[in-house]
DNA sequence: ATAGACCGTGACAGCGCTGTCAGGGTCAAG
DNA sequence: CTTGACCCTGACAGCGCTGTCACGGTCTAT
């Protein structure tokens, strides 16, 4: 498949299959023209990528880390590693969320604080 | 408070006061030669700044929001159309707080895949 | 063979910050 | 009156993408 068809199952831009081509996250195979060819492992990988960006790992991060990600074997050390990269993003994962639910709650204070402005000055 | 002792209070930096100041957040005094003079207001001002901040909105709409956020009387207009912002912006969270949490079950699911890769070949 | 959709590369711009540097005043302490 | 910490402005760089443009080749169908 090319890149056009790719961009429009996945969702990613084709300026982002070139990009992440460019830092070694996909290598599709090219036609005799030139032209990316992509199979259905690049299809998977894809969908991968988008998954690990959503939770906030850079692209370099994932480079070092997909080709474990999809075959496990072979690769007992840097696997290892990558278990403590893993760790560390849920970590971090953790840590937004927490952040987030709290901005949430001040973001609603806040509302209130809008709705009900008759609270700050009860008995004038 | 000189800039100094506000970002030393604040945990923002110098940079980042400057910053919000050029983009009408803050409006200190000044000092005859100059400094930036910042008051308990604008003390409080950055601590919403960065509660705001931390909930994703970006400095151009905080601009917007921060007066009707300070005083909430004499400005009802505006602040009609910032309860919408506010709705919006907690929605936006929501979402956010969905992805990542969506996210961490991809990267645990990888774990578990990192950690037991035997199940991939049970009986070879 | 020619239009129009598609692909290739390379380079530049923009997002919203954030750091840092240059060049130059201000202020308190010794 | 000098030192060192602090402040000023302005400008440039970098993050990690992401879009867009320029210029040119390829493919499909009529």
């Amino acid at each position: 498949m090319r890149i056009g068809e790719l961009s429009r199952k996945s969702g990613v831009s084709i300026r982002m299959l070139r990009f992440y081509e460019a830092h070694g996250l996909l290598t599709p195979s090219r036609t005799a023209s030139g032209y990316r060819d992509y199979g259905p492992d690049e299809e998977e990988a894809v969908i991968r990528i988008t998954l690990l960006r959503a939770a906030g790992m850079t692209v370099p991060v994932i480079r070092d880390f997909l080709p474990c990600a999809l075959e496990a074997r072979g690769a007992f050390e840097p696997c290892d590693a990558l278990r403590m990269t893993v760790r560390r993003q849920i970590g971090r994962v953790d840590d937004r969320i927490d952040s987030l639910k709290r901005s949430r709650a001040a973001l609603e204070a806040i509302l209130v604080q809008l709705t009900l402005p008759e609270t700050r000055a009860p008995a004038s």
